[in-house]
DNA sequence: CCAATAATGCTATAGAATAACATTATATTT
DNA sequence: AAATATAATGTTATTCTATAGCATTATTGG
């Protein structure tokens, strides 16, 4: 099982987790010949701020002002640079919760899914052959022909399961 | 595995589907001692006119005028009929939709999930052991406590496999 | 440098969902 | 049955999410 959980409950270097997304980003756009431009760095960056799913408009008030203009960024911009990066994989989008997550190993070919914790928020990424198995042949039953799947579990992770007493 | 996909995909006499959804409502919010109204029916109804998940906007296009006042049923109406009836268990919100979709099975404990189609729109419900145990297990290698779940898969559905032809 | 393409700025608007308060209907108590 | 309490609906406005359309600026390739 492929899993970032221990980062994204866990308290750690999280300075670490960014630039090391930040660098795997700008590696993969590199490879792929896509543009990975400053406002696009900086919504991701503004992603990666936390394990926490973050919705579109937090990050349009989260974002700092252009460095060239000195203005706003708007939910235009940031859902175009949005969507640049869910093309590349570089984020996910969370459906329940219309907000955005970025991506521990994109590049990697994986179904994902994601833990996301009620009670402080973040959410860990994994991927699992018994669960993409488990997919595929409930489907074949119906003779559904699978091409993407989104599975979101919601609880309590680790420490918050200590913190709430019961 | 418990599923509705022969009928969500395949045609079938769609009357007794909507007419046993409905007894099914009855005898359930009887039991439970609240009110499926007049109006919770028609939007009940409205949801079961096909096994597509549908908007609420489109619920509220497609109701029927209100039978006492001829005037139309607006949004907020339609959205407390929709609360009402998620939280009887009656309906499902398919998140990477916006939509609704009615229980084939409801009253039973099941953890569903849904194979949706993407070129008729047709969504079936379905309850596999397997697939439970994957995601406890999968959680359970990452401390996570399991809640709920929203497991939605995209495809083509075994009538639609056949119309493309590849 | 010039033309073509890509990215961003900006305004408006579409779509999904709910807040707040008034009104009406139903249930409960007397 | 009348009075009261509770539940459901009506109505208007608003919030939140997302995108359309067009102008402007930046980048790339010749």
């Amino acid at each position: 099982m492929l899993t970032n959980s221990r980062l994204a409950y866990h308290s750690h270097d999280h300075k670490r987790c960014v630039s090391a997304a930040l660098t795997r980003a700008k590696t993969l756009c590199d490879d792929s010949d896509v543009r990975l431009t400053p406002i696009r760095e900086a919504v991701l960056r503004t992603i990666w701020a936390s394990h926490r799913p973050l919705g579109a408009y937090d990050i349009v008030d989260q974002m700092a002002l252009n460095a060239a203009s000195g203005k706003r960024i708007l939910a235009p911009t940031v859902y175009r640079s949005i969507e640049f990066l869910l093309t590349q994989g570089l984020i996910h989008r969370i459906a329940t919760l219309n907000a955005y997550i970025g991506c521990p190993f994109p590049g990697s070919h994986h179904s994902d899914f994601f833990l996301i914790c009620r009670e402080c928020g973040s959410a860990a990424e994994c991927s699992a052959d018994q669960l993409n198995i488990a997919v595929e042949q409930t489907a074949k039953r119906a003779d559904f022909k699978v091409e993407s799947q989104v599975i979101e579990i919601a609880g309590l992770c680790p420490e918050c399961q200590q913190g709430s007493l019961k």
